[in-house]
DNA sequence: CAGATGTCAGAAATACTGATATGG
DNA sequence: CCCATATCAGTAGTTCTGACATCT
């Protein structure tokens, strides 16, 4: 057991993040399991009831996938009803989508869900432990980015 | 307020976990392209750098990848001569694997590179800022760990 | 023409499940 | 018998790479 890779220098953060990251989604997998809903359909739907009328591409980059991978979601979402899209494009080819009645009942079960695992992992945590942790993340995100030659 | 997805709900951070996390792995995968190096197979030579004669079945645990996969980015390694695997498995079924000279001298090249990623990752921080930053994650990860009822 | 979008097709890497076999 | 290991086979979901068409 032990640290397994990382022991006490840089590297130990990235391979923290990545253990936290694999914890996090095998947890979230349990907790919407009884819902019947993937990880990838509960961002979806999260993104949509955020920002209803998105299209295709707009909840891929929320979602960090691609629209492939998005468009396969929102076909099954669209097959259990918990989603509808336009038949036609009010603007470009951009079709917007919404949440149904029922896709925002399921949401809402889901948020709490989710909710109660994320409150769980953040219970160590101080309040302003809470802040300081997601402004370090944001401000190394963007460091990330903005050294980054990728697009 | 509006961002993608989260606003300042708890959900902000499970949101910004997965986008640190992608675009890490976006801006590795960039910087070990030049060495013909996939992150999968960096993290199965950064393992094996710290525990030499480790199975697979230890590397896939250390890197969180199916033993299945590991076996694949293994065979690929073997085929590079960048690692060794025994024939025969001195205790059970476990095959020890270890790294070559050439191996050794790529992990090497690999380690400084990523080490540059994650310095300009951290560069925002302070160096009480990243092991606030280090102990957070581990003790968000532990509490996920110890309450999951998930193995 | 450039840019964003939607869609389709194929290849690749990865994960999951199940089965089989071996050794402690 | 139980458990961990290794391997093989099949299936599935995701990504990537192109390609093409449509609309601003």
């Amino acid at each position: 057991m032990e640290d397994a890779v990382g022991s006490h220098d840089e590297e130990q953060l990235g391979y923290a993040l990545k253990r936290i990251q694999v914890t996090l989604r095998g947890v979230m997998d349990d907790a919407l399991a009884p819902l019947e809903m993937s990880v990838p359909q509960y961002v979806c739907l999260l993104a949509l009831g955020r920002r209803p009328e998105a299209s295709n591409a707009e909840l891929a980059r929320a979602a960090f996938v691609t629209r492939q991978s998005m468009s396969t979601v929102l076909r099954t979402l669209q097959e259990r009803g918990l989603v509808s899209r336009s038949t036609t494009a009010p603007r470009g080819r951009a079709l917007p989508t919404r949440l149904t009645p029922e896709g925002q009942r399921l949401l809402v079960r889901a948020e709490a869900v989710v909710g109660e695992v994320e409150a769980r992992m953040l219970s160590p945590l101080s309040t302003s432990q809470r802040g300081e942790l997601g402004r370090a993340l944001d401000a190394c995100t963007s460091a990330l980015v903005e050294t980054s030659t990728h697009r």
